[in-house]
DNA sequence: TAAGATTGAATTCTCAATCTTA
DNA sequence: TAAGATTGAGAATTCAATCTTA
């Protein structure tokens, strides 16, 4: 692949995610939320036992003290709920809290929609390549070796 | 577009960011850099007047209050040197030290070998095909109307 | 008024070290 | 020892407010 090309692709990918996580923000912040707490009651939402700390960053692939943080705050703002797991003394489990569950509601139809405003006009088989080449630029990403400085 | 591949793709573009900065934070750490503070020598690298600390943030997509903590940390580091503007004094043209130049052309190559690794055995057709679609994706990105809710 | 830069508060993130329980 | 979680320090980010100069 041409040098020039592959930064090219790389940039872009990056500014992509740069611009989607920015505007996001503007959709979540008049809720009092981040995208990563968004991330965290999306997870939620479906999962009716709760999930370990260490389930959610793995998901959301962030580091274990970074979950801590987010669950205080989020916890702080009475939208999750940590308890203790019956089978494991060491495990937090956390829950969506009923107002967190309705924050969720609130926020998702205006979160499916604004996906669909950016992908409008892009055609399904397009995306599918895309997909497909990001997926394989993932795999190369997690395998490279530190090259003889 | 499909709603389930809509989210599927806006998730793999997030998802190949995150990865490629996670792993590229890899390479930088030894070099006492982040990948914040590489992009910003590989920008002043070609700019034999220096920057404005607004073009700098201008190119990178970041806040002007993010640019003046940045420059901080790397002049605090010896790797960039703020001097006065001769014609605007609200300005602060910034410029790569000797010592910054040194560790660009140092960690340069190794990022490039990174690069070449990640995008090996993706055609340049489908590159292209990729990058007109995350460009098509970003100028939705920044026109969608908050949905009312 | 407007533009460049700065500051402070809050959130997020990484890394290393630590604590508790298995 | 290993695993889940926490803590603390440093870096990055956003937003709002402020300061200086144009």
């Amino acid at each position: 692949m041409q040098p020039e090309l592959s930064f090219e692709l790389i940039r872009e990918v990056m500014a992509t995610a740069d611009t989607f996580l920015r505007e996001s923000q503007r959709l979540f912040r008049p809720h009092g939320l981040t995208a990563a707490q968004y991330n965290v009651l999306n997870l939620l939402a479906s999962a009716a036992d709760g999930l370990s700390q260490r389930e959610i960053g793995d998901v959301l692939v962030v580091d274990r003290s970074n979950v801590t943080g987010l669950i205080d705050r989020m916890e702080k703002a009475g939208r999750v709920k940590r308890s203790e797991d019956p089978a494991d003394a060491r495990v937090h489990r956390v829950k969506l809290t009923p107002a967190g569950r309705r924050l969720f509601n609130k926020v998702q139809p205006s979160y499916h929609a604004v996906i669909d405003q950016v992908t409008r006009g892009q055609s399904d088989v397009r995306a599918r390549e895309v997909v497909a080449v990001l997926k394989s630029l993932q795999a190369g990403a997690v395998d490279w070796r530190l090259p003889d400085v």
